[in-house]
DNA sequence: CGCCGAGTTGAACTGAATCAAGAAACGTGG
DNA sequence: CCACGTTTCTTGATTCAGTTCAACTCGGCG
């Protein structure tokens, strides 16, 4: 993985989504920088501030908060073409809530506060860009929060099986369950008593 | 209520949080329309397209999602100055997943996409307010997530009565109970049993 | 080789759901 | 303004999904 191969990534993403000149995407290319993250770093840490926003390139990150019994939740599994960052800690400041790991070797092209805001101010479209991207992020993550409280484990469970094939040889199962709300025993559980069903 | 008031009423909320010339302000104004909803009422239905967008000047909404069991959950109220929309099907035209009904009488600003996006081509600044508006929800629902799968139903219901001091007084129990994710039963005995442990 | 993290299995336990029944409050029409 | 029906809330008995704690297996890796 090379920075002109990652950024042209990044271009063809934001390309799809919005019309740029090549002085704009040279410009958003000149904004973000590539970092290798290897196995187990993080990106940021929960009740540091955050200061990097991501574009996964390659690569798979977990983000998950530790609530004060000092349980683990996964919030959402980072692949290729996602963004991870926490923007509460981004823009305004605070502590972070969050935790961005590596779960394998990983590329990501990165952005602080500063010079996403000077983006925003060169090229408006960008802006308008993210306040769509926003509020893609705001449906899945309401979609992700009805479904948490209407469906139960084993349903939750088919729906991330269906919507992220193969997640499962990519992302240790303790984990799976983590994103589940449920502990890896119960997840054991679950599969065996799916198997069991469906024979 | 009356349409100047509640006009204004928007006006500052906008101008609490970005710079507006007067001739904005003018064409804020004449965007959105007044609406009286009577209590019970609809802003907005599930399965059919949202194309309300609404800002509560007076009164309070319960927004909802009715799952494949028939269950009802309350993703949240919407009280004075709160925004309610379905975003997605609001700006994509799909159906909307959520239904938004009046407490109580309520009184809503509201706008179509059409008038919506056409604002924002006029008055950039306004989607610049939108983009960090939508960031804002972001990180109000990924508390409310996380708070759902970390902590249980008492400190749950601990932490709304602290947010909304008087909900209590404005919405039926069961409703409460619903946004808590449990069952009215649930929320009856757990209130029985948080009296017992302070005496 | 030995150890450690990951997954499995079992038995007892618990928070909340479910089903059922009754009491209290509300509001709407006569 | 009262009467009746509906909605809201409470209480009890039972069930169930998922937790807890503990023991054991397996596979890799240092």
């Amino acid at each position: 993985m090379n920075e002109r191969v990652a950024k042209e990534q990044l271009i063809d993403y934001f390309s799809n989504r919005i019309d740029l000149s090549e002085s704009e995407k040279e410009r958003i290319a000149t904004a973000y920088s590539l970092i290798k993250l290897d196995k187990k770093k993080y990106l940021f840490e929960q009740g540091k501030r955050c200061v990097t926003e991501g574009f996964v390139v390659g690569g798979t990150l977990r983000v998950y908060y530790i609530d004060q019994k000092g349980l683990e939740h996964v919030l959402y599994f980072a692949l290729k073409d996602w963004w991870v960052g926490d923007i509460a800690s981004f823009f305004s400041g605070e502590p972070s809530a969050l935790n961005a790991q590596a779960l394998e070797d990983s590329w990501v092209l990165v952005i602080d506060p500063e010079s996403k805001d000077n983006l925003f101010k060169e090229v408006p479209a960008i802006e308008r860009m993210f306040r769509i991207i926003s509020q893609k992020h705001l449906t899945v993550l309401q979609k992700r929060f009805l479904l948490t409280v209407s469906a139960n484990a084993a349903e939750r469970f088919q729906e991330l099986i269906q919507r992220s094939p193969g997640i499962e040889q990519l992302v240790p199962q303790h984990q799976i369950a983590s994103y589940l709300g449920i502990l890896p025993e119960s997840l054991s559980r679950m599969k065996k008593q799916m198997n069991k069903n469906q024979l």
